[in-house]
DNA sequence: TGCTAGCAATCTTTTGTCTTGACTGCTAAC
DNA sequence: GTTAGCAGTCAAGACAAAAGATTGCTAGCA
């Protein structure tokens, strides 16, 4: 596509996207003149414009109105971002680099912590609204299962632990006067039947299909177990979308009608269809960029998506969405700072328990 | 005040509360004729208007306007709502009641879910933004405390029994090889120093202030259960309000334009804001309204409040808030038909666990 | 004394018209 | 291929006039 551009056709439609970024205005022929060609007249500009508004880069609001970008010119433009910087994290400034590596440094409690700090981050510098999701779930082995008995009622504490950490908010009930060494054989049986196994695989299954004959005795509890599990993975499944910034979408001229934002917040404030918006995306790509309704899936706006891994693994998506004329180059810069720093801190941070 | 207001003076401002909140446009002497007082001419309604508007009722947005009702005229509204219905439940429809309880009946799986679904039920039926505030730490007593060693490595998880449910999501980390002997001596002294204290009263405590001399060899480890429960509290302090609805009021022409509705959105969006604005409540009040800035603490809105409890203590408070021209009749309704449905549900969910 | 009809006064809202300013596209010349 | 110049188009703002809503006031009536 833009093979079939002239050198100075990509120079102005470079310039007017990043004007038109900057001001929100529509640009005119001798804007361009001014700050990217002075030595050629605004009616040759023109000619230019004309040109790229047939091949659907451009458009006039109205006859007597300067060109604003259509979608192929911030995708023209967001190639050339990606292509011409060898260096993404030189598009931000040094003290916004080391505010991020800060940040991290100081503030961490828990690992839950890292991603919804991570969210806040990003809000914070690009001024848009950001969001992470972790897959914390895709890659979770049950390590350990253990039955506590409380001294003091006839419930019984489940322990699960992961790799990842642990599950063990829940009780289950044990009827009657049970003895210890009860507690004990179901403990062997529930470890027996679900240690080594993926959480992510249980969701769908019942436990008829996971037991032998030998294990009937327990099955109460093993379907009480099984449920727990469930439970903990639907919502876990919502919980780990982190929303930041949400408002700030309301101080761009795009969203200045009360109808346009609502329909904004009511797709940012509903977690799974955030975690929809997330492509699974083959992981071999760094940054994705969808412009438009039709390819982010929400009217007016822009989004960029990284995907964030420790070693190959993906271990979550952070994302940025805002209006279609918003500053990638800045976003993609926080983004890749915020990639490279987080790598470091979930390394360290590696071993620690999860909730 | 209402004392001296005459009769018919009190049908000219109900009617015009009545008409405003429904229309939203100022109420004109000819519409409260039509609605109210037909043997009466406009020209009678106006100079009671007149007087109405003089006593500080009511004012004209200029001068070829009809009048809206100010802050007193509301209290007087909502004092003839709570005074008029000796039931308020009659002011829903059977069918909102059964709907109510139908809800409850049928969807509940967790207490914490309760709350959650209470906040969405009065959204829906009020149509407006509401929220609950959960009082779940004011009375919790810890009962016992466990110390879990966990075979595969050196953490031991702590197992924190309160009568209202149980913490125990977190783990410590125990140095080097550790004898059973020393964690049973360590789970005595942690009960010996921790059971039986209200969890809120442990706030703002340090260890060394609970311990004597021959307790030392376990100061690390009470420690760090002091901070799993201090974690614990801040946490949940915020998790346990629950907002639902929070768009609705960008349906209220009130919040037509984007920078209020921010402004009224960043308000909604701190939960711990939202606990503010529940006042620590005499709990012999039943129903809390405030109205305007001033009392409410939110621009050009009004809270409805109304403390639940089990027994005596409450257990937590239902809100809901909108704009000053709320339909306070069916909110109230709302709010006590919830008040009954729940004090049923509660009763019957208690002693299921809680994380 | 209280109520009412009628009317002038006031102010918002709507509509229409005009002007200004910002661009463009076209054309003729370089 | 490029440019200067100019007419054409459209949005936006200013202004005026007209329409509509509602009031307060006043004089007269029961």
């Amino acid at each position: 596509m833009s093979k079939e551009l002239t050198e100075r056709k990509k120079i102005i439609l470079h310039g007017l996207v990043d004007l038109y970024i900057s001001t929100g205005q529509p640009v005119s022929s001798s804007d361009i003149q001014n700050k990217f060609l002075p030595n050629v007249s605004s009616a040759t500009i023109r000619s230019e414009l004309n040109a790229l508004e047939a091949m659907g880069y451009i458009e006039q609001p109205h006859t007597s109105a300067g060109r604003i970008p259509l979608k192929d010119a911030y995708k023209f433009y967001v190639d050339s971002i990606n292509s011409d910087n060898s260096n993404r994290s030189s598009m931000l400034t040094d003290q916004e680099t080391a505010m991020i590596r800060n940040k991290f440094l100081t503030n961490l409690i828990q690992v839950e912590d890292i991603s919804k700090e991570a969210a806040k981050i990003i809000s914070d510098l690009t001024n848009y609204t950001s969001f992470f999701v972790e897959k914390s779930l895709a890659n979770v082995i049950i390590d350990e299962i253990k039955l506590v008995k409380l001294s003091k009622s006839n419930k019984a504490i489940v322990l699960i632990v992961t790799d990842h950490g642990m599950i063990s908010d829940k009780t289950i009930d044990i009827e009657g006067e049970v003895r210890p060494e009860f507690i004990d054989a179901a403990s062997r049986v529930l470890n027996k039947v679900f240690a080594g196994k993926f959480i992510n695989e249980l969701e769908l299954i019942n436990v008829s299909e996971l037991i032998n004959d030998e294990m009937n005795e327990f099955k109460g509890i093993l379907d009480d177990v099984l449920g727990i599990i469930k439970i903990y993975i639907s919502e876990h499944q919502d919980k780990n979308v982190f929303v930041e910034g949400a408002l700030k979408m309301l101080d761009y001229p795009e969203y200045n009608n009360v109808e346009d934002a609502k329909n904004f917040l009511s797709v940012i404030s509903d977690k799974s269809t955030i975690s929809e918006l997330m492509v699974s995306e083959d992981s071999s790509i760094e940054f994705s960029v969808r412009i438009g309704k039709e390819d982010s899936g929400v009217d007016k706006c822009a989004i960029v998506t990284a995907a964030y891994k420790v070693g190959d693994e993906v271990v979550g998506q952070a994302g940025v969405i805002g209006p279609e004329r918003m500053d990638y180059k800045k976003v993609i810069g926080v983004l890749d700072c915020m990639k490279k720093t987080l790598s470091t801190v979930i390394d360290n941070h590696d071993g620690d328990n999860n909730g």
